[in-house]
DNA sequence: TACTTTAAAGCGAACGTTCGCCCGAACGTT
DNA sequence: AACGTTCGGGCGAACGTTCGCTTTAAAGTA
């Protein structure tokens, strides 16, 4: 574990002074080209590698991007971080940056997180995701004017950066997908009118349906949580009339909402896929698994990580970018179940 | 985004010295009660933090731990990250520590990121997770006498600090459970032979079923990669016998072979925790909604995370900890597939 | 020859801390 | 009255950079 190689072991090995070391290194100054083989062939040898911490003092700027999630229970998983998380370090380390992992704490200690990483000089910059209406971190560094991307919308008349999945998109072509393959019976198992992304998602289904001519029953717009034990209830529910007067098609907004549903419709006797038509959203790895696989809709996390973070570098550096509201289409993949 | 609040801003507004400033807000040094309290109170009012950049600079340390993981290909999750990431980056704030993810790379590249992050001052100690036999990470670390700690184990005669999982008894577990259940036709499909962890966890099964007096078929023994499609291919041709000369059980290595072999024992139209008892190792998520839920056996993954941190602060402050080689123990989640 | 321009490299300063040494004043002791 | 001790706090230095100004010497121009 040896000392640190610095700008002066480099100088005194080469014989000059430090200050000019750096000048070769960073290409900056008139250095006549001898010396700088010279200084270059040392500082090879030698193995010198700048000292991080000390160019970031100098620079006044962490190079490092703040970004906590919100962790899932026991039995959960969260199949998006892996992939998010690599492409947003992939792209920061191209620009010479750094991700910084915090705890995500909620209530008023949020705020105070971000609050002390900013006043700390921890970071340059945040990457925020599961935003909401009303999102308090958003109100704060909008107000403090720090910057920051947002991976999903909030309220409307906020102005500041962000990209997101346009979930009404994907509805639309879950729908159009079902009306093609005959099924015009579509209900749906959305989230509660607090989510954001839920509202967003199901406006997308209505408006498919108004397209395609079809009046959604209110009866067969169930609204609960994104979970197992939802889907299978609401799916029996809906499942429990006779054939002819019940949906031949249900639509979730998450997969674990559209596993539920295929254990209620395989324990009333059903074929899922000829008697039923099942699709979720997130294509999370198991669906592909599922008897039969299922169909869902697949979201670009690794475009959006990247596009983060390229927006990010751009306000970091205090340029106005290009586009700076992003929104990515996500596909439907169609398997079995739908 | 106003500039950050120094020493100095507080020193000018309290009257005394930016050093004083220090020794008050540190502990350290004589200063009197008044003095302390209007310090105190000044910097409480101007909203003090302490510049992190600049007293890691001082420190000579970054106060930062670098970790790595191998990203999943598209249709894979890892369903570890999210509770090994949460547990290790609570773990390193208590203690005033910060993660630092970077990105994976294989073959030489990947010594020289770990070299690099070293060289540069960035990271006082790493984690390290997916090792294997010869792993260069350790022996370059070794080598260097840098402090890290592995999440899993490598060759027995390398001397380094980890924590792991004890597939063996995981095994064993899983063997004495189907034993009880008068279970004693047991196959397994296991891993190939360069798995150090696949090796542990099928030494564990045969120690077990030894123990248990039971003399494992040695075509009973599959050894494929932790795939869907391997763990299929493998249940259908052990299970294509007639009842009485095939297996009665199936153990996996992995959720997703055990999966495999469900879909086969479906397709062959076997029932599932009647005819043949199947049972997987990590304990996925996803495991619970199967049909039926899939047995497991599940990992400690959060005191997993937590104990290679607290092990690494005791390294990288240069004490020996109390134990530097821990094993932990998983536990077997009966579900209804045996 | 005297002066100006340019190239090459040195040098001081600063970023915000913390650490250790020093100094003055007040106090108590012989 | 002279001296030692303690308390309170100031001050210089250093961590490794980068930036910009200054200096020196050489070359070019009148």
């Amino acid at each position: 574990m040896q000392r640190q190689v610095t700008l002066k072991d480099v100088a005194l090995e080469a014989g000059v002074s430090y200050q000019t070391v750096s000048k070769v290194l960073n290409g900056h100054g008139q250095v006549s080209k001898e010396t700088e083989e010279r200084i270059r062939a040392v500082a090879r040898q030698l193995g010198y590698r700048p000292h991080a911490i000390a160019r970031n003092m100098r620079a006044q700027r962490s190079f490092m991007i703040g970004y906590s999630w919100v962790p899932t229970g026991p039995d959960q998983v969260n199949h998006i971080l892996d992939q998010l998380l690599t492409s947003m370090v992939e792209e920061a380390e191209a620009a010479g940056y750094h991700l910084l992992p915090f705890t995500y704490r909620d209530g008023s200690a949020q705020v105070e997180d971000y609050r002390q990483l900013i006043d700390s000089g921890m970071v340059d910059g945040f990457v925020i995701t599961s935003v909401n209406y009303d999102d308090p971190r958003i109100l704060y560094l909008m107000k403090r004017g720090f910057p920051f991307v947002a991976f999903g919308r909030s309220n409307p008349e906020y102005d500041f950066s962000y990209v997101d999945v346009d979930g009404a998109d994907g509805l639309r072509q879950v729908v159009e997908h079902l009306v093609s393959t005959g099924r015009q019976r579509i209900a749906i198992l959305a989230w509660p009118e607090d989510s954001r992304v839920g509202n967003e998602r199901l406006a997308g289904f209505l408006q498919a349906m108004a397209a395609a001519g079809l009046e959604p029953d209110p009866n067969w717009v169930l609204r609960g949580e994104g979970t197992f034990e939802f889907g299978c209830q609401a799916a029996s529910r809906l499942l429990a009339m006779p054939a002819g007067r019940r949906p031949n098609a249900i639509v979730t907004l998450n997969d674990t909402q559209a596993i539920g549903a295929m254990r209620a419709a395989h324990d009333l006797g059903l074929t899922i896929g000829k008697d039923i038509a099942i699709i979720g959203f997130d294509d999370a790895p198991m669906a592909q698994y599922l008897f039969p696989p299922l169909s869902s809709v697949r979201q670009p996390i690794r475009a959006a990580g990247r596009k983060c973070v390229e927006i990010l570098l751009h306000l970091m550096r205090g340029e106005k970018p290009a586009e700076d509201k992003v929104l990515l289409k996500p596909s439907l993949v169609v398997r079995a179940s739908g």
